[in-house]
RNA sequence: CGAGGCGUAGCGCAGCCCGGUUAGCGCACUUGACUGGGGGUCAAGGGGUCGGGAGUUCAAAUCUCCCCGCCUCGACCA
């Protein structure tokens, strides 16, 4: 069936690399680490993009944008922060031919430079909130790198948002990480886990960062996107404050939050297969594609015709593309668009042309349906639709059957590498308890949960006791 | 950086051990014909610094040395 394409059975890692040049997503560039993102990859960000763009601007935030060099002082104002990301910077030491007096720092993330300039726009309350996200490229000194999931350049969008209190900059976070997972679960159809990250898995600088963890189809979790609550850690470094309503200096409560091109990745390992890519539907740059079929000429003529006279009336309500090339087959076709993951292909020929019908072929399923060519533009509306509610039922029963309560840490040890998932599991919350795991398993605390899985139990590791299991898989 | 593997046409590879015609195969590409409801067939074509450099030799893709790059696996991470 598919040729090109590694089963997902046999070697899940060829498997994704396959998917995404069968589909034509990307390639490694000459840059190592680099990629570039092709035509069709990058239309799928783009219909990301679009859709969390409208999300930010509904929740009250608006965009702007700040420089890719940082000065190097910069990054090191913050104690925490500089010791996360220093090791994994590029840095520019030379520009006009000219060594610079002092070296500029690619942006892995852009807080110091963002804090560095609200310093000079807030004084009082009155300045407050700001909420400004950027859509920018950063740069990461990987070593190991993965197309989309981890590169040394990727794209994303970063909110940093400003506030007057704490109570404030906690529910921003939280809110952001609600669109996420919204995003993720609604446009994405992946189900995801929402929580904290551990002290050590959490972003550097931040007090308590959040995020949405997903399983991916070979049972590792994935985290799609994360908030931080940066409290005043930056403001203090670059000394912003702003007098409140009583008069009194405080300084700015912050947030920050972002996803990236890594959710292009996302978007394939959850849903894709053996025979190539699976477009959730409401993130499809093409949703449809229909496929006239011919025999001769004059047919190709009456069939392409017909076809364009009853697509007429889509322009505008559906992202859809009629394939007339006369240079492939058929069959070439529908294996060329499954491969790229169109969620629905119409096929239109004599035969349905007489009986004044089409046939629908949904992606997901493989299904074929006659369907009477009045009812077409509507049939395709609902089935996208249940494609949509299909992928999302379909990762989440793939969760759900691999997803374990756990008490016993050797069994435990087992069952993570065979049959492998995710893991809710009691932790005393010890940071030498949260390493056993990763040296004897690999695993990490994906998160811990808000109010759910509270129940007194004891330390899988140590035995201490426990309030609360937390989530634990190997990750991307 | 540690371990393993690989660089030969756009892609995937054979040839290398044991040096010797014009470097070959599959896919892709071009032209034409027949075809056309699940990756068509036939015919004729185009395309190569054999990763780079040096050496050995009458002769190097093949042997020797140096260099470069990439991939897979381990130590860091959205």
């Amino acid at each position: 069936m598919a040729q090109g394409i590694t089963k997902r059975s046999e070697d899940y890692s060829r498997w994704y690399l396959d998917v995404i040049a069968q589909a034509d997503l990307a390639e490694h560039s000459s840059v190592k680490g680099c990629m570039v993102i092709k035509p069709n990859g990058y239309a799928i960000w783009e219909k990301i993009q679009a859709q969390l763009d409208k999300m930010f601007k509904e929740t009250g935030h608006v965009n702007a944008y700040f420089p890719l060099f940082i000065p190097e002082s910069y990054l090191r104002k913050e104690a925490e922060h500089v010791e996360g990301f220093a090791p994994e910077t590029a840095v520019v030491t030379h520009g006009g031919g000219k060594k610079l007096e002092e070296p500029l720092v690619v942006r892995p993330t852009s807080e110091t430079i963002i804090w560095s300039t609200y310093k000079k726009w807030i004084q009082s309350y009155r300045d407050l909130p700001i909420l400004i996200n950027q859509w920018a490229n950063v740069v990461r000194w990987e070593l190991r790198t993965r197309l989309f999931l981890r590169t040394t350049e990727f794209l994303w969008q970063e909110g940093h948002t400003a506030h007057a209190t704490a109570d404030e900059a906690e529910t921003e976070t939280r809110r952001m990480l609600e669109v996420y997972r919204r995003f993720a679960e609604e446009y994405l159809a992946m189900p995801v886990y929402t929580g904290v990250k551990t002290e050590a898995e959490k972003f550097a600088g931040a007090v308590r960062t959040y995020c949405i963890e997903a399983m991916m189809q070979d049972r590792r979790a994935l985290q799609a996107g994360t908030s931080h609550n940066l409290g005043q850690n930056f403001a203090r470094a670059f000394d912003v404050t702003f007098q409140n309503e009583v008069g009194e200096v405080d300084y700015v409560w912050a947030t920050s939050w972002g996803v990236s091109t890594r959710l292009v990745g996302a978007l394939i390992m959850s849903h894709s297969d053996d025979n190539g890519l699976i477009i959730p539907p409401r993130l499809a740059p093409l949703q449809a594609v229909v496929v006239p079929i011919w025999k001769s000429d004059e047919q190709m003529a009456k069939v392409v015709a017909h076809v364009s006279e009853l697509t007429s009336t889509w322009k505008g309500l559906l992202d859809f593309k009629v394939d007339d090339r006369d240079q492939y087959r058929p069959g070439y076709k529908f294996n060329e668009w499954e491969k790229r993951g169109v969620p629905i292909r119409i096929e239109i020929g004599p035969k349905d042309i007489e009986n004044n019908e089409a046939v629908l072929v949904r992606r997901d399923s493989g299904e074929k349906i006659s369907v009477p060519q009045e009812r077409l533009l509507d049939t395709i509306f609902s089935q996208l639709d249940a494609m949509q509610s299909a992928l999302f039922e379909r990762a989440l029963a793939l969760r759900q059957t691999h997803t374990f309560e756990q008490d016993d840490f050797s069994e435990f040890r087992k069952q993570i590498e065979e049959p492998g998932g995710f893991f809710w599991v009691h932790w005393c919350g010890s940071e030498k308890c949260e390493a056993a795991f990763q040296e004897t398993s690999k695993a990490t605390i994906r998160l811990i949960p808000f109010d759910e899985r509270r129940e007194d139990g004891r330390c899988i590791v140590c035995g201490a006791a426990s309030s609360q299991r937390v989530l634990v898989a190997k990750s991307y």
